[in-house]
DNA sequence: GGGAGCATGTAACGGGTTACATGATTGG
DNA sequence: CCAATCATGTAACCCGTTACATGCTCCC
């Protein structure tokens, strides 16, 4: 076992922390299914060679413990389990170490900033459909959050949910936003056309 | 020079993106000033280190051109411009390379997600210094887009800038309203206290 | 005199991705 | 029968970061 390191990467303490909710023993894919179904709305999901790489750090680091359990009567999985000294360490963490601004890397926008690159059509259909994946993503949060809810099991998840409906409500918006200036920049250019 | 690679990172992109944009010729470390003041609300802006390394590879493929030019009486900078093949790639790749899912990475949520492990205070207080930090960005962003719309030079950057300012407004306003969720949780739970 | 801004880079490191390899079970 | 899901991992690669190294100019 080597010695603890405060220095874990942001991927460890998400893996941790799916391991700190109450319930059964979970697996690397277990991990991962999780992570997808509700980190994901609001923290980028790693891959999940990466989980089963943290999860064999955080097992020689003393965090979790694993055991091997029939999958089926062939097969074994390795079930994960948080030690005393990795809950610890995760509450720590998220109580204590300083909180990093978000990091977003928003391709849409990214697209609108090169506008003169686009034309304003091609950008007309690149929000318009950025919208109605916002439209999707929205629902499929709400209705997470509503499965959460009915469950009443983890009321923080369910207030993470509830957030991410929120913010994808919010992500629909501010296209048809975005689309609505696009008009009025096109109406102004139309009525005087190309001032030099 | 290489052959042209269209599987660029997305940082080699944006940079080929600040390029694009009319005007002077521009330096590494102008390229990175450019990108912390516009790029930065709606795209992380790597590191100065990398930019130099993304602008050599651009030049091994003959998307940009450099030569230098006297920084001062003792010193000489190097200045990149856009090749003609450089300007079609990135107008080719902005128009038709499909855009990937925006990716956040929201370390706030994330500690509210693992809000067992924090409690209500403490929540309240990381949700308290984030509204705050949105305000602050939101602030930022405003100025920038006021002073795009007296240059009118890059009306897509402005674009660009007021979606930011948008942004951080309602991320504030996702904040305090997950601090009023907070409260009603905790308003429940005094009614019925841990109903077990 | 010192700090901030301008300017360019290298080296070491690690985090994370994709592709590959394997294989059973379940349900349409 | 085929696809999806469950399940675990390795290998190669690259993207990006921090730290280090250097040094001028301008302004307080």
């Amino acid at each position: 076992m080597s010695e603890p390191d405060s220095e874990l990467s942001a991927t460890a303490w998400a893996v941790l922390g799916v391991l700190s909710f109450p319930g059964e023993d979970r697996s690397g894919y277990e991990v991962k299914s999780w992570a997808d179904r509700s980190l994901q709305y609001f923290y980028w999901s790693p891959a999940l060679s990466q989980i089963y790489r943290e999860l064999k750090k955080l097992e020689s680091i003393g965090y979790v413990t694993s055991y091997t359990a029939p999958q089926d009567e062939l097969r074994n999985k390795r079930l994960y389990r948080l030690t005393d000294a990795g809950r610890e360490a995760v509450s720590t963490w998220a109580a204590s170490s300083p909180i990093a601004p978000p990091v977003l890397k928003h391709g849409v926008i990214l697209r609108v900033w090169l506008g003169h690159l686009l034309g304003t059509d091609k950008l007309r259909t690149v929000l318009t459909e950025h919208a109605d994946y916002a439209d999707r993503m929205h629902a499929e949060a709400a209705a997470l959050e509503a499965s959460a809810h009915r469950q009443k099991i983890w009321p923080y998840s369910e207030l993470a949910l509830r957030w991410s409906t929120r913010y994808f409500e919010s992500e629909a918006e501010l296209a048809r936003r975005l689309l609505k200036d696009l008009d009025e920049m096109d109406a102004r250019n139309a009525v005087e056309p190309t001032a030099e």
